[in-house]
DNA sequence: CATAAACTACCTATGAGTAGGTTGTGGGTG
DNA sequence: CACCCACAACCTACTCATAGGTAGTTTATG
């Protein structure tokens, strides 16, 4: 029997539901209705929650640090490279969904302590790469040679995440393009 | 019967857990042991949860319109009063709690449409009167003339949004501290 | 004595999770 | 080649706890 992959099919549409609706809202009944399977097989994937929720961890980092990589590594101007990882956030704003990683840091109050250790990570090597672009930055000298890399890139970091949550707030994608020009500007006058 | 005001002390503790650990994770049954009154008793004054939650979010837009409104008028100048603002995130950040604002955006989603406005109405005038500093700090020359005032203080309110949140994540809150004064050096710089 | 504010006792739906049975497939072995 | 066994993947049918919510009763006070 199977599938193609079922396993990749249930994160797919956990991280959907998560993105969405958070991760208290997502059960696994609704999860079994996406994937059209019935609960009890998902646990046989999943035995608990939290197992998902961890899977759904280690693969979001990798994914994400790949996304974020190409785009480190693109021959864009550092302005543009920063354009381009906003934009990553905006797509998935105009999608519905906010980041996993966001979605999950707010919820983590409920998580096991591992998971949270797990989240922990999981943003900072994020953030890793998002500094190798101002780093670049500074050596290009787009910015200032005194410029803290490590916090411009958390601070940016930052930025998106809460920007994202308040367009969704404010249900209105256009926000987030709207905020965001206006950070970058500033990151530019620097 | 009735204490002092169970009313309030329900507003109170609700506020509290939902700060916490998400509106999803609040139930009717850990408010009645925090409050110590039957579940039953709470939905004589609250029959629904939206009811609950409409009732936080005025309250709560009265607050902080509030809480706001005295650092803005206050004497300080004008980069003293968003250091003010960020204190206030930063005070609540080390208590374990996330802006309650920020909190039901992100779950808004498994909201109804009427608390979902109101919701949008309540960040809109908070950050009104963040822009009120600004448009002080563009007369008084600490900014530059032909900063958009709006844009700067939905973007300031983003961030300090996101920064809370990503020090939860991080579950460490001079992460927030740091990440704060670099984007306050930032726009001092501008 | 009317009313506000609390209570006990319940309802139905749904949550995560488990036990144990069915089915399809690939790999040996007679 | 036919048989059958083992296992993966899925199923039905449950458990027990909790969710939000309701009905109807008691109690204290102006």
């Amino acid at each position: 029997m199977g599938r193609t992959d079922t396993k990749s099919e249930l994160l797919d549409c956990a991280q959907d539901l998560i993105q969405r609706v958070g991760v208290n809202a997502m059960s696994y009944k609704d999860l079994s209705e996406a994937v059209d399977i019935r609960k009890a097989s998902i646990h046989y994937h999943f035995p608990k929650k939290e197992d998902l929720i961890r899977a759904l961890l280690l693969r979001c980092g990798h994914d994400y640090a790949m996304h974020y990589r190409e785009v480190a590594s693109s021959d864009k101007t550092v302005m543009q490279k920063l354009e381009a990882i906003a934009g990553i956030f905006e797509s998935s704003l105009r999608d519905g969904k906010i980041c996993l990683v966001g979605m999950l840091s707010v919820e983590s109050t409920t998580l096991s302590d591992a998971v949270q250790g797990t989240l922990g990570s999981t943003v900072n090597s994020c953030v890793g790469i998002i500094e190798s672009i101002f780093i670049q930055g500074v050596s290009d000298k787009t910015f200032c040679g005194e410029m803290n890399t490590s916090e411009a890139a958390h601070v940016f970091h930052d930025y998106l995440l809460g920007s994202q949550i308040m367009a969704r707030c404010l249900r209105d994608p256009d926000h987030f393009s709207r905020s965001a020009r206006t950070y970058l500007s500033m990151l530019s006058n620097l």
